[in-house]
DNA sequence: CAGCTGACGCATA
DNA sequence: GTATGCGCCAGCT
């Protein structure tokens, strides 16, 4: 790999959210400064269908805490369970106190 | 190059 | 809450 494809940015980003918490599209993609909010769905696609594994893509929600990509998994429940089984509470397809569960891309990170 | 798509986000009515 | 329109940009056909 000469050079690292989009989602491969986006990964990176995905994988550094802590258990427990969640973020959104816009936030990543805000992050990355590149592309947008919808980049970012289109990235976590093609890695749940190529990669999927290593990310956790279900710690990435909409910038309402829905979970709109739940219906890319496995089974539409997948992504309400995962998140449950970290802490995170999940109803109407929804992250329970989302605004208080929201984590941005670099917090807690000084390097770089 | 042109046309279509998509796990979004915001504004409008 | 629901429906519509625009911006966004990589990837596929």
């Amino acid at each position: 790999m000469e050079r690292k494809m989009y989602f491969e940015q986006v990964y990176d980003v995905v994988r550094s959210v802590p258990i427990g918490r969640v973020t959104t599209y816009g936030a990543i993609a805000d992050y990355l400064a590149l592309g947008s909010a919808r980049m970012v769905g289109w990235a976590l696609r093609n890695m749940s269908a190529q990669f999927d594994g290593d990310v956790p893509a279900h710690r990435v929600v909409n910038r309402l805490g829905e979970l709109s990509g739940r219906h890319q998994f496995p089974t539409p429940e997948y992504m309400q369970l995962m998140l449950e089984q970290e802490g995170v509470k999940v109803e109407n397809d929804r992250v329970v106190d989302f605004k208080g569960r929201f984590w941005h891309p670099g917090e807690g990170m000084d390097n770089g």
